[in-house]
DNA sequence: CTGTGTTCCTGTTCGC
DNA sequence: TGCGAACAGGAACACA
């Protein structure tokens, strides 16, 4: 389930070998993800230098000498690996996929290959030219990054204003914050101590200042992510990460998955529970994060 | 504009 | 042991 860091993680990995990068060529082995690919996919990119690889929230970014940019986004079964050049390396980066859902090759002049994999094929992939890229409908109504200097108690506060929903539902929001999913809210709302099914608007600024429970929750939601990324790359040196997605860091879920066990906060040993909210499930602590109002 | 529900997909897990 | 049902969920889309 790749969510910011899982995909930070990855790029991370992919840098060394994709970071100017010639592509020689690429095999396409369906005509769809989730989405058709572009037209001509594998002609354009033939050829071509990666002179940048970005993230912006899930989606990687591709910078090419072409003047277009590869944006792919793994859903959530996607993964990339790497075959190295020198085999005497051994090193298949993260765990190869069943070999019948590898759907995109793509070999680069280095002699590596970089092989695309979905069973569920709810990823996708897309060439946009790289002056049209923030006007993208993928990108234009993006919120700000979570790590970055934009997101902030204020921003959080001021966005909150008037809104009716669930606070779940409105940090899952991309048009508020780019690149959260539904493990790391929920690990934020825990840490926050903010209760999932609180009314967002009682984020919002009060005499003009943001409530302190937004104020808990810029952090909690920064320290999660950074804490996540930090864990799968860890990893990802070691080339010990076992799954290509979640790294280490899924051991250290507090609430995620853990309902019918106790929570870990001192002093508290109530049961963590799962509830569904838009369809999803929600893991939190009845006792910490109640809400009180 | 806002909020909510549906849909796509298939490997894994669970109950009988 | 086998089989069907439930489940996992990002984001486009439809709709009230």
């Amino acid at each position: 389930m790749p969510e910011l860091p899982e995909v930070e993680t990855v790029r991370r990995g992919l840098a060394p070998v994709l970071g100017g990068a010639r592509i020689d060529s690429v095999e396409q082995r369906r005509a769809n993800l989730r989405f058709p690919f572009p037209d001509n996919f594998a002609a354009r990119l033939k050829g071509t230098s990666v002179v940048a690889l970005n993230r912006r929230a899930k989606y990687l970014l591709a910078t090419l000498d072409s003047g277009e940019v590869l944006v792919i986004h793994l859903g959530m079964s996607g993964r990339l690996t790497i075959d190295a050049a020198d085999q005497s390396a051994a090193i298949s980066q993260g765990q190869p996929g069943n070999p019948k859902h590898d759907h995109i090759k793509f070999r680069l002049a280095s002699g590596a290959t970089i092989t695309y994999n979905d069973p569920r094929r709810f990823g996708f992939m897309d060439l946009i030219s790289d002056t049209q890229l923030d006007d993208h409908p993928l990108f234009k109504n993006l919120g700000p990054e979570p790590l970055g200097n934009g997101f902030t108690a204020d921003y959080l506060a001021a966005r909150a204003m008037g809104r009716n929903s669930e606070l779940k539902a409105f940090l899952l929001d991309q048009r508020i914050i780019a690149g959260l999913g539904n493990i790391y809210v929920c690990e934020a709302l825990y840490r926050a101590r903010l209760s999932p099914s609180r009314k967002t608007a009682t984020l919002a600024t009060v005499r003009a200042r943001p409530t302190k429970r937004a104020h808990a929750l810029v952090p909690a939601i920064k320290d999660v992510l950074i804490e996540a990324i930090e864990a799968g790359g860890s990893s990802l040196r070691d080339y010990r990460q076992a799954d290509g997605a979640m790294g280490y860091f899924q051991h250290a879920f507090q609430v995620y998955g853990r309902d019918g066990e106790i929570c870990r906060a001192k002093g508290c040993h109530a049961t963590i529970r799962r509830m569904t909210q838009q369809a999803r499930s929600t893991f939190y602590c009845p006792r910490c994060q109640r809400c009180q109002r």
